[in-house]
DNA sequence: CCAATACCTGAGTAATCTGCTCGGGATTAT
DNA sequence: ATAATCCCGAGCAGATTACTCAGGTATTGG
């Protein structure tokens, strides 16, 4: 039940980005300088965040990336869900796929796993990038 | 992002355990058939569940397991703390280690990580096996 | 122009984790 | 005794993770 480095450096990567939002785009290379990660691993990262449209790549000289949209609008959860695909601790409440439950106590157990998916999504779906940047220090 | 089998299958069998909880105990191939999990794979969860004192083993011909405390007083959390060990997304907050901390974004992210395992521990901690033995239908 | 900068892509890989299997030993009701 | 049952440790194939390697391709400062 743990969260891989992949999403983990994805939101620290972003994190980076949103906050220098305004300035020219960030080479891959400082970011990984920054945050101490693999050149190399963060750019397949970035090939999914691209991907999901979260960022932009800026080519030649001087160029690197930058958020696609604004900090505010941009989640973790965004983040996370295009890194590492759905947020859904088992595979079954993925979707609504009403079949392929036969046996007694999966559906009883599902409903507890569509509860714990939720408060998952709501915590990672109501933080914005602007709010982590704004974090000072809580406790 | 995702919970293994295992706790999948612990939650499973413990709630077999519950619904026939004042009867005599039950072996574990018996679990093993109702819910279609392979009896040795089982064998090794419930090593698991024993050892955190879910379940108590009754031992020769016409034994099997039980719960170990009433059904209300056993919660889901505790299942998947058993066999999974800590509900934790990221390592950094499992306990509190107020070292291992240099990097810049790093502790900005956390108060994430730890918003999100609060979340995930408020959902597990407070449903209780009974709680899932009296569920009837609900969306 | 052109070489440096940087993005982009695909394949490979060592280590770890997952989800089991196999074989045997200990305990107890009948 | 013996069959049923829990108990225990080792092994193992396949998937996943967290990378590395080797090359592209696009853009632009000088």
């Amino acid at each position: 039940m743990r969260l891989s480095t992949k999403g983990q450096y994805a939101v620290r990567a972003m994190l980076v980005l949103a906050m220098r939002q305004a300035e020219a785009p960030i080479a891959l290379r400082r970011i990984s300088e920054i945050e101490d990660i693999s050149a190399q691993y963060l750019e397949q990262i970035f090939v999914d965040l691209r991907k999901a449209k979260l960022v932009e790549g800026v080519r030649g000289a001087n160029g690197g990336y930058k958020l696609a949209r604004p900090a505010e609008e941009i989640t973790a959860g965004d983040i996370l869900r295009a890194v590492e695909g759905p947020i859904a601790p088992v595979e079954c409440v993925r979707h609504q796929d009403p079949e392929a439950c036969q046996r007694e106590n999966i559906c009883i157990v599902r409903g507890l796993w569509k509860r714990l998916r939720d408060s998952m999504s709501a915590v990672l779906d109501t933080t914005s990038l602007a709010d982590l940047a704004n974090t000072t220090e809580e406790v």
